[in-house]
DNA sequence: AACCGTTATGTAATTGTAAATATAACGAGA
DNA sequence: TCTCGTTATATTTACAATTACATAACGGTT
């Protein structure tokens, strides 16, 4: 019965969520996947949600962090822009000093 | 157009929660109004979610955070243990410096 | 030209969460 | 003993968020 700290961080531009743990996570799908389809199903997601966070992120981005191309043989695909990939760098860095300052901070606090 | 970095920590026992801000901020209320009546009321929750987070976070903590009577004149009461309004100040003060540690590191990343 | 898998978008259905409602018990005081 | 405001709890209702479904457009390839 020992007390555990967790936390959540996001990103916010005037006010509205630019990224948070989910769309890292889908983003990084996107990554390994190619395909905004083939990502939403391997987080069993709806599309429908994936395609709003990919487009609600992209929008709000000070750069794009996404290419979509539609049609041809493989019949389109998303992709992350290089900006997309520090975003999630960045991301994964400020989560992690956090998990860890706030066990310091916890340990600390002899509760 | 600046990004801002937000965070919400919580405090876990057995993998369940103990005490987030919701429940701080409800605490706070009851402590504010000696009611759980009126502390839900202050913040525009229902009793039900009201006592149920209380219950939770009184039968998860190591000793009880509150003290409930019923009856008598003014009908009964909830009151903060000792041990709850320690609670409520570390909680505080692990979220106050989670904030400022967090606006550093996004500070020194350059986004 | 026809096909295929994808992006893109709207609408209908569902479902899980929260609120509303109802009811009982309690106990000091009038 | 009756009242009153509170805690405590179950059940029903309502809503909002999510999913499911449907449809169109696109563009290489065959």
């Amino acid at each position: 019965m020992e007390y555990k700290i967790k936390s959540r961080i996001w990103i916010e531009v005037d006010g509205e969520i630019l990224l948070g743990e989910g769309r890292v996570q889908l983003l990084k799908a996107i990554a390994e996947t190619g395909s905004l389809t083939k990502a939403a199903a391997s987080l069993s997601m709806s599309y429908k949600k994936a395609w709003s966070l990919v487009d609600a992120v992209n929008t709000r981005a000070k750069k794009p962090v996404v290419n979509t191309s539609i049609g041809g043989t493989k019949g389109g695909g998303t992709e992350l822009t290089e900006y997309g990939r520090t975003l999630i760098k960045i991301f994964d860095n400020l989560n992690e000093n956090c998990w860890t300052f706030l066990d310091e901070q916890l340990a600390n606090s002899e509760l």
